[in-house]
DNA sequence: TATCATTCTGAATGAACATTCAGAAACAAG
DNA sequence: CTTGTTTCTGAATGTTCATTCAGAATGATA
C-alpha cells in the first residue's frame, strides 16, 4: 500500500540537511524542501513534523553523520595532537572546496536561532560542549604521552580550538577566502604546536 | 514646516543600528523600526529608503562609530602589540556585558546576507579587509620597535587575529559564555605574545 | 484667519510563505 | 473487478510583513 514518489526516510533527511546547511532555516522554503528533498507535502507534515520538525531531524543527522564522525576520528588518534591537527586540515579543505556554501549548520543555527528556539539551542549547545570536550580529551592524551608540556592549560586550549573552528567557518563565506583560510589554519596549528615539543 | 514626531536623522539611524544589531535584518520588522527607532512610516521610506536602505545606513554608522573607532585606537598605539591586546580585552568585555545580544553587526551580515545582497557584501568585505590591515600595520610597528621577532609572519598573524575576533563573537551567543570567552581571549593574547619578546 | 506645502498616520495592498484540506490516485485484499 | 485504505497533489486558508496611499494634521506664510 505505500506509494513511492517519496524518497526513503533517511535520504529525505539527508537532502533536507544539505538544503538547510546551504541556505539557513528561514530562507529554505517548504517548496524548496518538496522540490529538493524528495518529500511530498503530505509526508513532510505527517512523518517529519513540518518544516521545523524536519530541521530538527536535519540537525540530528548533521550531528551523527558529519560532526560526531569527525570527533570520533580525533578520539581514535592515540596522539591527540595529530588528531586535532588533522581535524583542522580537513575542515580547511572542506571549507575551501565548498566555497562559502556549507559553512556549518550548527554555527549557522547559533547565529540564526539561538537562543529563541529552545530545541535548536539544546542541540547547538551539545555541539559546542562536545567539541570542546573532544579537544580536551585529545590534549589530555597528548599530555600523558608527553607531547605537550605539563603546565599547558588544557581547558583554555580546548576552548581556543573550539572558537577557532567557528572563526574559520565565518571567514569561509568571504570572497576568495582560500588564502585567508590557509594562513589562519596554519596559525591555529602553530599555536597548538607551540604548546608542545 | 517640519513636524517633529520623528527623532533627528542620526538618532534614527543609531537606534535602527541597535535594533538590527540585536535581531538581525530579517527579524527586525518595519513595525519594530517605527516603534523603536523613532521614525514614522513616511520618513522611513521617504528619507531612509525603506527597511533595506535604513539597514545600509545602519551598517555605515556601525562602521564609523563602532568599528573604525576601535581601529583608530589600535592605530594610535605606538606599540602595536599593546593596541591589539587592548582591542581583544575590550571586545571580550563588551561581549560578556551584552550577554549574547549585540554579537557583531558585520559578522551577522556575513552569515545572514553575504553573498546574495551585493551592497551589504561590499560593506562586510571592507570591514574584514580593514580589520586585517589594521592588525597588520600594528604588527609591523611592533616588529620595527623590536617587540616582535624578525621572522614573525605578520600577514598570517593578522589573519589569525581577524578570524579569532569572529570566533569570539560566535561563541558569545552561547549560554554562560563568560568563562569561555575569558579563556579564549587569554589564549589569543598568549599566542600573540608568543611571537614576541 | 485662510491658503498651501509638508509631514504624518492608519488603513489598504500585495507578496511570500507555512500549513491544512478535500478530493484524486495508487495499491491491497477479497 | 470492487471496495476500502493509504498516499499524494494542488488548491484553499491564514498569517506575517513590507510597501503604498489617501486623507488628516501641522505649520509657515500672507
Amino acid at each position: 500500500m505505500p506509494r513511492n514518489a517519496t524518497a526513503n526516510h533517511d535520504e529525505v533527511i539527508e537532502r533536507a540537511m544539505h538544503l538547510f546547511w546551504q541556505r539557513g532555516y528561514k530562507k529554505t522554503s517548504v517548496e524548496d524542501l518538496i522540490q529538493g528533498a524528495g518529500v511530498n507535502r503530505f509526508n513532510l507534515y505527517e512523518t517529519f513534523g513540518g518544516k521545523h520538525g524536519l530541521y530538527l531531524k536535519a540537525l540530528d543527522k548533521y550531528r551523527d553523520d558529519v560532526f560526531l564522525k569527525r570527533m570520533d576520528k580525533i578520539d581514535e588518534h592515540e596522539n591527540g595532537l595529530v588528531g586535532i591537527q588533522e581535524y583542522f586540515e580537513s575542515l580547511e579543505e572542506f571549507l575551501i572546496d565548498s566555497k562559502g556554501n556549507f559553512t556549518c549548520l550548527m554555527m549557522n543555527s547559533q547565529i540564526e536561532l539561538v537562543p529563541k528556539d529552545s530545541k535548536v539551542t539544546k542541540k547547538v549547545t551539545f555541539y559546542f560542549k562536545k567539541m570542546e570536550e573532544t579537544f580536551k580529551k585529545a590534549l589530555s592524551r597528548a599530555k600523558k604521552a608527553g607531547t605537550i608540556p605539563e603546565d599547558t592549560n588544557i581547558g583554555d586550549m580546548a576552548k581556543f580550538l573550539t572558537g577557532s573552528a567557528q572563526g574559520l567557518c565565518v571567514m569561509s563565506k568571504s570572497k576568495n577566502a582560500s588564502g585567508f583560510l590557509k594562513a589562519y589554519t596554519r596559525s591555529i596549528i602553530k599555536t597548538l604546536n607551540q604548546n608542545s615539543y
